[in-house]
DNA sequence: CACGATCTGTACCAAGCGGTAGACTGGCGC
DNA sequence: GCGCCAGTCTACCGCTTGGTACAGATCGTG
């Protein structure tokens, strides 16, 4: 494995997680088809046969940010789920989600879409990856609404499924923005009016 | 201009809107980037010259497909806008664009998006006529929600500003659903959620 | 029926793509 | 301090990219 330091040989100049964060923020600003090798060697500040002792090949390098990316990003929004309440989940969700896309840490938006919606035939593999993990995230959404329906929090006749799939549709739509340059404050506006509407609150 | 049918030499073998329109779906199909010169004019059924001679460059190529796709799919929504109250609107204005980013004559999702939101440096320009259309979308949906504050059709406090980014965030959260392969009902299922929590209605 | 104008098709261009061979470098064990 | 060996660096590979030169085909006109 690429992560226990060898005993023998040269020792590596670079460290492999910070490397695999800057080549994350390649893939996110410009997608994987946008991110040529040129770029991200750039970015990681080492060359291509560094790059590929390390990490094999770009899609495995950009598998390896995607999956940095969900443990750190995505994982943010999916904690703030773990609520008393399911209105409390979903506006925490909301929240952390439209501050997530505007963190001036980062590149605006979100890498599960900006990382290649559409792609050309020949990496059709990564949109498909890409939509694995927002499916993903939805379907813990999901799972955190149905207990709620079971714990009577949620109101009759409202659909576990439905509902998290609105949550993740805005969600979605926020990165879309946030991608086009609209501030933290756009989007908790937005988030206000998408609470006022769910009709969830006691 | 090109489209003047010359009066002396050797007519086109093909129609310059039939074959705008397959270009569309390709790039709405794998993006700007992802739609090669190869993957065009296979879609096209012309080669490269006839292609060249007839839009100069793959990016004219893609503005007059984004225009042609604005000019039909992007003009049905904003037409649905046009209902005597705000919540009408909003409501014919979400339904049409799910309905649209579901049809079965095209790619699913929308050009706007797919087309590339995350571009290599070199075509950050696509993104930014991208991210244009789409304001000007929202725009439209923000002057028909400031009309109706005018007459009162608003309930007091709410922003037309903020309620436009939000119907045009939950539009755009749909197209990464579609893409992802949501159903029509899927989506639907979302805008009644949605509709529920506007609390505009009378 | 020859001319001029325009379109089509083949075959090509330089540049960039993802990926790699092979010489060189430098820290550890003996 | 010498050999080992993984890492680095330069320079390259074959292939695809967007874009075009040029020859031949096909029309309207004189």
């Amino acid at each position: 494995m690429s992560t226990e330091t060898p005993a023998v040989g040269r020792p590596r100049a670079f460290d492999e997680e910070t490397v695999l964060d800057r080549a994350t923020e390649a893939f996110w600003r410009h997608g994987y088809e946008g991110a040529s090798l040129s770029v991200l060697t750039s970015a990681m500040g080492i060359n291509r046969p560094s790059l590929y002792a390390a990490f094999g090949s770009k899609e495995q390098l950009f598998q390896r940010a995607f999956a940095r990316y969900h443990d750190t990003q995505v994982a943010n929004a999916r904690a703030a789920l773990d609520q008393p309440t399911a209105y409390a989940s979903i506006e925490a969700f909301l929240r952390a989600s439209a501050d997530g896309l505007t963190d001036r840490d980062h590149p605006a938006g979100c890498l599960s879409i900006q990382g290649g919606l559409a792609c050309s035939p020949d990496n059709a593999r990564i949109s498909e990856i890409l939509a694995a993990g927002r499916a993903a995230t939805e379907a813990a959404v999901e799972e955190r609404l149905s207990r709620a329906a079971k714990e009577g929090d949620l109101p009759d006749g409202v659909d576990p499924g439905a509902l998290a799939r609105f949550v993740m549709a805005l969600s979605e739509g926020h990165a879309v923005h946030a991608a086009s340059g609209a501030s933290r404050e756009d989007l908790h506006a937005s988030v206000d009016i998408a609470l006022r509407a769910l009709a969830l609150r006691q």
